[in-house]
DNA sequence: ATCGCCAGTATCCATAAGGTACCTATAGCA
DNA sequence: TGCTATAGGTACCTTATGGATACTGGCGAT
């Protein structure tokens, strides 16, 4: 297998990539990041995000090893989310990301006014 | 505006951070890093991607100023893509993130087994 | 005379995302 | 003895988005 180029569709990067460039991962990651959390905690944190896509998400992680779901056997039910230790050692990176975003979405969202503009 | 808040829909951070997290812009993103290129160089170095959603990929991030694209009046036709200053200081932060896939692209595989070994 | 090159469009279809409603069981309240 | 609220989802339907395939135009080469 081919770990080396991500420009190969078949290559694992490629689809570690596709799931961490999700938007919801990310915005999940950035959460946990604080601590774990409960679904709803969740849902309020990640502002927009619907249960079911939440509910994937999370799975989806959770396949892919980045944070760990825990079960409370209670009424109302309780499950916790946290992140896996591999799930913090991505958090830097992606905050990075996250960071640049921050500072440039002036510059960004100026080009956007300038096209609109010149038409 | 708040830009601060990635948590929040309207929170124009999130709109780049959706852009950013898109798989056909960070290949791109990463492809050009290695200077100009034109279209069906991009097309044959990004495995997989469609002409429709390169155009779609180059247009938006045209629009938020991380490249140029520039036409040559010549048969047939040479049109060439740059990155701008703006997306090359996008290609750390991005790079980073990559070198976290291939890295760890081992153990999330391994997650994924063993959870679908469990089953 | 036809073929191929380049940078895309146009069209259609499948998949995924999004929105809303509903479910479960129990504890608390009246 | 209802009635309601709660947490963590599922089920269902509708709407975007992505992807696959085919096609265009002008010219130089075969």
């Amino acid at each position: 297998m081919d770990t080396g180029d991500a420009f190969d569709p078949n290559c694992p990067t490629r689809l570690v990539l596709d799931r961490i460039g999700d938007k919801w991962s990310v915005l999940v990651l950035l959460s946990l990041a604080d601590g774990p959390m409960r679904f709803t905690e969740l849902r309020r944190r990640v502002g927009g995000v619907t249960p079911k896509v939440l509910t994937q998400t999370l799975r989806a992680m959770e396949y892919d090893g980045l944070l760990t779901r825990k079960i409370f056997a209670e009424v109302p039910p309780r499950v916790e989310y946290t992140l896996s230790e591999l799930g913090r050692s991505l958090h830097e990176p992606v905050a990075a990301v996250t960071r640049w975003a921050e500072q440039n979405v002036g510059r960004i969202m100026g080009s956007r006014e300038a096209i609109d503009h010149a038409q």
